[in-house]
DNA sequence: CCTTTCAATCGTTTTAGCCTATGGAACTGC
DNA sequence: GCAGTTCCATAGGCTAAAACGATTGAAAGG
């Protein structure tokens, strides 16, 4: 059976005609015929009554009827539904890292509404290495990750460098000294995310850098904890810059380690052979425009002045 | 778009893997990839994510699978109900002349439902020219009616004969008179059935036989009012024997005519060029045998016997 | 009875779907 | 890394099926 003999079938079935059926199909009345007659036999009944005048519908005919108009119904619909794009690429799927999620995306989501308002954005938020096995699947749009990413299926976009400053509790010894060197952090305890966080391995990896394993007391899911811990004096830390806050200021020191400053770069990454929707376009022109803007209104400013203020409190 | 196509999407969105989709649908994957393209290029949007691995649907995919999913639904039931010949030719549209419509058709659509639970039977009753009509365009499967029907694109099968009966109250003078010819019914006032009856066509071409007009004073639309203005002898009537009830007995005399009798022949009518479902072959089968018993039965009685009797009351 | 209408049939042409072969990209395992 | 494998797209030839044009034969209508 194919759409072609259901739209035949139902231009007999209206028309009570075979020849004006074939005219409003655009076929000759003996090829339109011969599809009716194909159709009769595969579906084992006739459908006409092949009177004089008239072609009148059998009850096997009226039967199908309500059928074929359901099918035929259901190609149109579907066929708008495509060419509606309204409704259409309006959904996306954001992947992020734990250190940007709740910092970058807030904010951005919150423009996307306003610029793109069909734009419907899901957030799912993992480690890294989920990041792009979601991607690699085909689950996520795009993600922002921390680099480096090697898979050489996925686009990688640059979007922000930012340093990674010690994090310490306003009471603790390191709040006070003048200069932090990375070894003088062997002697700390650390309170860092998971295993699987990309901000934990590079942090592993600089003190390696700098001779000596972290010591590694409290592993948290979530930045929020790692910071209580470290405002109560329990551990040290390091974080993004990007992920201080302003009810930190209370609680927290962010400090710039002497030497060789360690930095973070995040990513959009997305998949090289993915179809790119429009709505996955429009969140990136988004954060795109809002990062260029941020850089103009306050250049520098994060990395600099604020955290340059912090040890003279 | 084609079915052809629509299956082929289906199978590749549910396997998320071009080659393995068309083993599923037994053809190489080269030929369904094209019609995957094709199909993309139609309705305008890729529906497949490439990625190394899988095939994995993307949102205008996803959104197409649905209606593609009800699409298939929709033919899969039609053919299904289609093939279940329970449900189909199982409808039947009989019509049949008021004449013939309350006697033969009771018992007999109750004999149907006996042999036959799942015919259902609908009657439609008419004048025999409206029936003819009714066959002549499809609406009516077949249709009992009283002869001649000359239309040459309807087969008639003649299956009744029966004599045409005077009727009178049993207080008219006709009643008791020992023998009552043609001629003498000219000075009565008829009580006749519509215009479009044959009956009545019948009535009118035997009195201009014996060269007199009929004096109509009464036209009903059913047989029962006949009966009962007649009852009260407001005037006389001719009904075919069948019409004959048990009930009439106390208001109603039947005679014969002396000379020719007038008879009706009643068959049943069928296009020629229709298709013949199944159920209009079991009720033709159910109404042979009903009157061949009928006639086993009681041979002849209804011709005689009873009518015999009338007089002597 | 003649004309018109209509569906089916026949023979031919065209189309389009299918197949085989091939290429290129990407993933896998050594 | 580097072969081997998997996977989809492309190209070209082939065939089956759909379309066409012409015709026939039946039926309807005047």
């Amino acid at each position: 059976m194919e759409l072609q003999q259901i739209r035949y079938f139902v231009a007999v079935a209206e028309t009570q005609n075979f020849t004006r059926a074939a005219e409003r199909c655009s076929v000759t009345q003996p090829s339109l015929s011969q599809q009716i007659i194909n159709l009769e036999k595969e579906l084992g009944h006739k459908f006409f009554h092949r009177l004089g005048r008239k072609a009148v519908l059998t009850e096997a005919g009226a039967t199908f009827l309500q059928r074929a108009r359901q099918i035929l119904a259901g190609v149109d619909d579907a066929t708008r539904e495509l060419s509606d794009s309204q409704v259409l690429e309006r959904r996306i799927q954001v992947g992020a890292i734990p250190t940007v999620a709740p910092y970058l995306l807030p904010p951005l989501i919150q423009r996307c509404r306003e610029e793109f308002p069909q734009l419907t954005i899901e957030v799912r938020e993992d480690f890294r290495s989920d990041l792009i096995r979601g991607i690699l699947d085909g689950e996520l749009d795009l993600a922002l990750a921390s680099l480096p990413v090697k898979e050489p299926q996925l686009s990688v976009e640059p979007i922000l460098k930012e340093p990674l400053l010690l994090v310490v509790g306003r009471q603790h010894p390191l709040a006070r000294t003048p200069q932090v060197t990375a070894k003088q952090l062997a002697d700390h305890t650390f309170a860092l995310l998971g295993n699987s966080s990309s901000l934990t391995h590079q942090i592993q990896r600089f003190c390696g850098d700098h001779d000596f394993e972290p010591r590694i007391g409290y592993r948290c899911a979530q930045i929020a904890t790692v910071k209580a811990l470290v405002g109560l004096g329990l551990g040290i830390s390091i974080l993004p810059q990007g992920c201080r806050s302003k009810d930190d200021d209370s609680a927290l020191v962010y400090r710039r380690l002497s030497g060789r400053q360690p930095e973070r770069e995040v990513a959009v990454l997305r998949h090289i052979q993915r179809y790119q929707s429009r709505g996955a376009e429009q969140f990136l022109r988004t954060l795109r425009t809002w990062l260029a803007e941020r850089d103009r209104d306050e250049p520098e400013s994060r990395e600099n002045a604020r955290v340059a203020a912090n040890p003279k409190d």
